[in-house]
DNA sequence: GCTTGAAATGAACGATCGTTCAATTAAACT
DNA sequence: AGTTTAATTGAACGATCGTTCATTTCAAGC
């Protein structure tokens, strides 16, 4: 029917997407309903089929989008600031934050939904996960060469310092009371003292746009 | 029917317990049939309605246990080892790791599947969950008067500090190369630089059995 | 051995699920 | 205006869902 004049199709999907994220994300894969789906942009569940061949490539696909956003926007964000480990980590934390505080939703997906994934699609997935983590542990490594900081097992650090990062999507709020630069500073100097951070312990405010 | 002669309902419920426990940890709250979780545990569907009156009670029987059975723990567990607030912050640090790792599944539940109760149910949980956290805001408060830590934030620290323990559950696994007790002491390392831990930074090894 | 009460069953109910398909409508092109 | 193509629909398929209930089976008390 293309209803409205501007529906081109690409705006279509664009809808899908982001109605399937939010209600994925908030009552889970198995219990959205393409119905349910297809209703909330104003469709028939027969026309979702034109856009995703099943429920799970469009899961797949969000989660995959998901991943490659964050890998892509890293990979831009890496390239500025070269040098010294601890400021590489500083940029680290400041991107994963402001990378994923608008997308919480994202989050909740790319961590709950990874079992409803077919084993092909889960290693996917999987893989570019590991490879985000990879660049955390490769910063911390060079820290332990280049003397900026000392962790005594960087893996687990890694771990830990992802796992705590991406923890503020679950009670952030925009109306909340702490701002996102807030955030991001106390979690600086949480993450720093947690990697053994030896030089401009006062000067973390080397703060990139 | 009751086939086996040491079935004495007690041990039937507990079955459908760790059954649906399992299940729902694997598959998800809507993806698990209750078809499915009787023949897990051979019985037809109709007999889990003799000890649960609905799906959505089971569930929130499974995290209201979960929950209980944490806040009991700790309650014991908190109760040796009274004065500084650093050997507190130690405490709990490995009685989080100790009691979790061995309950992944009731962890991912009690994290993932918060959204499929009912509002009622949820509320009760979620005060559960506030309330632990509580206990550990205090500990950080605390170390703040006696000198022992040093936190800029006591909130957003043990969120921060609950996350990174919590996310341990996420990838260890029991035949991996760490032990929970190196994994106790790498997090506590991170934990005591992480909330400013200014005594007996060396002596870490204050372990309760 | 008979009775009693609990434990479990198989069949069924209405609802909803993901997905398909022939038919229809709207838009684009000539 | 007529033709083509893309977008969407309603109806339908078979399967499965949570739940109920009359009935049957089992274990124990007398």
């Amino acid at each position: 029917m293309a209803r409205r004049a501007g529906s081109d199709g690409i705006r279509t999907e664009a809808a899908i997407r982001e109605a399937a994220l939010r209600l994925i994300a908030r009552h889970g894969y198995e219990a959205m309903s393409m119905r349910r789906l297809a209703e909330e942009i104003g469709l028939g569940a027969a026309a979702l089929y034109r856009y995703f061949p099943t429920k799970q490539a469009l899961l797949f696909d969000l989660l995959r989008a998901h991943m490659e956003e964050l890998l892509e926007a890293w990979g831009r964000a890496r390239l500025a600031a070269p040098a010294p480990a601890i400021d590489r980590l500083e940029r680290f934390t400041r991107f994963h934050i402001r990378h994923h505080l608008p997308r919480p939703d994202g989050v909740f997906l790319s961590y709950m939904e990874l079992r409803s994934l077919t084993p092909e699609n889960f290693a996917a997935i999987e893989g570019m996960r590991r490879s985000y983590e990879q660049g955390l542990i490769e910063i911390l490594e060079d820290g332990q060469r280049d003397g900026t900081l000392d962790c005594i097992r960087p893996r687990l650090a890694a771990r830990a310092v992802i796992a705590s990062l991406t923890g503020i999507t679950t009670w952030y709020r925009a109306k909340g009371p702490l701002s996102p630069r807030e955030i991001e500073d106390t979690y600086w100097n949480m993450i720093a003292r947690m990697c053994g951070a030896t030089k401009t312990e006062r000067a973390t405010c080397s703060t990139p746009a």
